[in-house]
DNA sequence: GAGCAATGTTTACAGCCGTAGTCGATATGA
DNA sequence: TCATATCGACTACGGCTGTAAACATTGCTC
């Protein structure tokens, strides 16, 4: 559709994790991400602001001033970026065949009993 | 159980892609493994040299010798790798819950009507 | 107004990854 | 026997990643 197709630079580990915090809050500046996964991850904040600035440059985030900080916004939605490493999985592992991964997870057992009533449900509601 | 707990190193993408010409045939020579890949990835045979002996070291493949060469041979079994790599996503992305990578590819439409036929039918007899 | 605290920027550095060239040894064919 | 092709080992090198320290700026408090 439009002329510059970005396409969206890779999301390191690492990275997501910052990412998985600023869509919990919808927004937050680097003292708060690091509030929220620092202890967890054993980071310093140094770490949380080199990973911010990084995700900043590949366009995953936005920052808007406030006063002499930034406020963190996320660019691109939780779900699309699942989605596609789902996809990117899917497609490196079974061939692109989606049902190939679910079959999988059944037959090493990755899915309770809990998990399969779940799924069966789910299906029969996508099969109305 | 056993002393050693060698967690696998991990296999990076390129690396991957040699692994999944040795599941395929088995066993395999540098010189066979490039003929299966090389046009593809457009490699040099340096390349796949690189792969597989990067792949020796992290003990992910075996070598015997067979004169001046080499023949490869995978230490791991594809179906472990690929439950291994499940495994990271659903717990990544979607908190363990297998379940929900599976309502995700559902809902984005990853999933067409003959995969949604194929994933009932196997619930079913998985559920006997 | 001077020092302290907070904040983004710059620089660092080791390790992994993708990609490949070079080297030394060896088998092979003329 | 001598050149040539082949093969693994070693070396290379730029980019990405994880992790963080040092630095510069700026707002705030006494």
């Amino acid at each position: 559709m439009s002329k510059s197709e970005e396409r969206p630079e890779r999301i390191s580990e690492a990275e997501h994790a910052v990412m998985e915090v600023l869509w919990d809050r919808g927004t937050a500046t680097a003292a708060e991400v690091c509030e929220a996964v620092c202890e967890a991850r054993d980071w310093s904040l140094a770490t949380v602001k080199t990973l911010l600035s990084r995700l900043v440059q590949k366009q995953a985030i936005a920052t808007q001033p406030d006063g002499r900080r930034f406020i963190y916004t996320p660019l691109i939605a939780r779900a699309d970026y699942v989605g596609g490493e789902s996809r990117r999985l899917v497609d490196r592992l079974f061939g692109g065949r989606a049902a190939s991964l679910v079959a999988h997870l059944a037959q090493t057992e990755a899915l309770s009993e809990d998990d399969l009533s779940e799924i069966e449900a789910l299906l029969k509601e996508l099969k109305q």
